[in-house]
DNA sequence: AAACGGATGGGCT
DNA sequence: GCCCATCCGTTTG
């Protein structure tokens, strides 16, 4: 009897459509898959930071604009922004609609596809593909993936981890959720909203 | 190991 | 004009 672990079923829509610090915390050891002309690439999410309605570091506390539009739209849509002039940072909507709250994915442990991460990243060491929100934007070439669009349907999709047919044998052993500051704000800096799996080597740092 | 500065362009006061 | 949810190479301790 075959084991159904081939089935890339996404993330619910409710799994989104809750309160933002939990679906940080709940993102973390959920897999990120990026499907294009050029092949798979697969990263296991393991440091994510929340962005909060009335929280001024995030885009969207001071209402919506033309930039921060997919913010404000469904849950489990990705909100893709430029900084500063040459990076993309890659987030997951997420509360209700027109709530404006927003995960960053700061980290991935990469999992599949690693020799195109490389390519697109320039460099073989497989810490630093994805080990920051502009490294694992390029090395999953998520970076033309249009704004808002839903990663329950693909090209770029969320799994649970345990749907991931590579994630046995492969991954470090999830453990515990360590909580701290956030990294690269000025605004709000004191707020404890970023999520990581202590001990695991991929994230962006201690 | 940590600190620093340059690259580079859109958004906002 | 200044501010960035960054990264990388270089310099300094």
């Amino acid at each position: 009897m075959t084991r159904m672990v081939g089935s890339l079923k996404p993330l619910p829509a409710p799994f989104y459509d809750r309160p933002t610090t939990e679906v940080a915390r709940d993102l973390l050891g959920t897999v990120l898959v990026h499907d294009t002309p050029d092949g798979r690439a697969a990263g296991r999410i393991v440091e994510t930071e929340a962005y909060l309605r009335d929280d001024p570091a995030c885009h969207a506390a001071r209402g919506m604009t033309s930039r921060n539009e997919a913010m404000f739209g469904p849950p489990g849509r990705s909100y893709i922004y430029l900084i500063y002039g040459m990076y993309h940072c890659f987030n997951v909507v997420t509360a209700p609609s027109g709530v404006g709250e927003a995960v960053l994915i700061r980290a991935l442990e990469p999992l599949a596809g690693i020799p195109l991460m490389a390519r697109r990243r320039g460099t073989d060491k497989p810490k630093a593909l994805c080990s920051g929100p502009g490294k694992l934007v390029i090395a999953m070439g998520i970076a033309r993936v249009p704004n808002g669009s839903d990663l329950r349907k693909g090209p770029l999709l969320i799994l649970p981890p345990e749907s991931f047919p590579w994630h046995a044998g492969g991954g470090t052993p999830l453990r515990n959720i360590k909580v701290t500051t956030r990294i690269g704000i000025t605004r709000a800096a004191h707020l404890p909203l970023r999520f990581y799996l202590e001990g695991n080597p991929y994230i962006s740092r201690k």
